[in-house]
DNA sequence: TGTACATCAGTGAACGCGCGTTCACTGATGTAC
DNA sequence: TGTACATCAGTGAACGCGCGTTCACTGATGTAC
């Protein structure tokens, strides 16, 4: 959680600090959560003083969409190889991404934030062929939706992620623990829950 | 916004501060999001000192579990409502339950918010027959679902929820307006997404 | 019915805190000649 | 190759702010006798 200052004593000049205050940003909201992430805890777990990020970032919102930026970008990525690993089940993909967002529950939370308050999904996803969004467009396809009916095709999709993102943020309630218990794990009950949803019974 | 402070210049004691401090705090939120909800401001808007809140709330936490719990009262209420008056589809729970989130968003996130850090439904959700969360365990049931295959009925139900806070959550994007406009309006587009999501379909 | 007194529910001033941001500065780097 | 100078990317101190909470207090209320 803290820099390792006593090492090698960093020149002036650092090199790269608009990635550092990122990776620090992240670094700082798994282990102390959202609410810790302020400007001035970013520049500290940086081992930079609170001015010195303003080179890099307008304020403190272009800081945190930039974390945000990078959060969807490994989002896609890990989905991506689940979706290369597993056959490229709808279901697979589903849990890749709830798993993604309770492998790190703060920083889907900065996502989600910067995504409320723009009321958008982020930048390019619809656009962009590496996309999660694109991904699940694309295996709905795969499974038989038809390409041609697009309206059809981008309701399926959103009412997949949708089904994902409820799920995200919901599994992990005590109340469901029993659940998890009888049919034997985390995964089978995330399968299980999606199977409920329709869509996602292959 | 503020409060009717030169009127009835209110007696000493206030009489039943305990309920104007949520309400202060629900019309805070409504006006001003989530972020203007500070202890402080919820005084100022019920026309209290700072301290006074301290007689009636533990703490800040205490003050917003207590709207938080006014809130899902509130949603109990709406969509038993939306149930009575719609003939009782699962669909049209469905959008009640978005339509309450879009009316009350920065109440939804503090709910959520609270629901999050306790990583549990609230309270009494599972157990209250008057609950959201029954509602719609009832409503399956209804419509075909097997009363005796319990963890079928919580299975479906938990994927329900989630559908609707993933909808409630994400219908307002930009980048589904076409959509609407496409489909002849928000409920039609919500009735739309519920429908892909199988469970929904009747 | 009147009075003494305990309790309740307010006040307002103060505490220490961490925040986002700005400022004048300075050390390091890169470029023109 | 050396030097003058502009630019870049840091520093550290300071700003004003609103926050949650505590404190000693006081006005109002209710109860026992």
């Amino acid at each position: 959680m803290s820099q390792a200052k006593s090492a090698e004593p960093r020149p002036y000049h650092h090199g790269d600090l608009r990635n550092a205050l990122v990776d620090a940003a992240r670094r700082l909201l798994e282990a102390e959560g959202p609410s810790a992430l302020s400007l001035r805890a970013v520049a500290r777990e940086a081992g930079v003083s609170p001015a010195a990020p303003y080179h890099h970032f307008k304020d403190k919102a272009e800081l945190l969409d930039a974390v945000a930026h990078e959060g969807w970008h490994t989002l896609n990525t890990q989905m991506a190889q689940a979706k290369s690993e597993d056959g490229g089940a709808l279901t697979g993909l589903g849990i890749a991404y709830v798993c993604f967002a309770h492998e790190n529950p703060a920083l889907y939370r900065v996502m989600y934030d910067a995504v409320r308050e723009k009321e958008a999904l982020p930048e390019d996803m619809q656009d962009n062929k590496d996309s999660a969004y694109c991904l699940v467009r694309d295996t709905l396809i795969e499974h038989g939706a038809d390409p041609a009916a697009e309206t059809h095709l981008e309701l399926a999709t959103i009412a997949a992620w949708c089904g994902a993102h409820g799920l995200a943020e919901m599994s992990g309630f005590k109340q469901f623990q029993h659940l998890k218990d009888e049919l034997g794990g985390e995964r089978e009950f995330l399968a299980a829950v999606l199977g409920h949803m329709g869509l996602f019974t292959k």
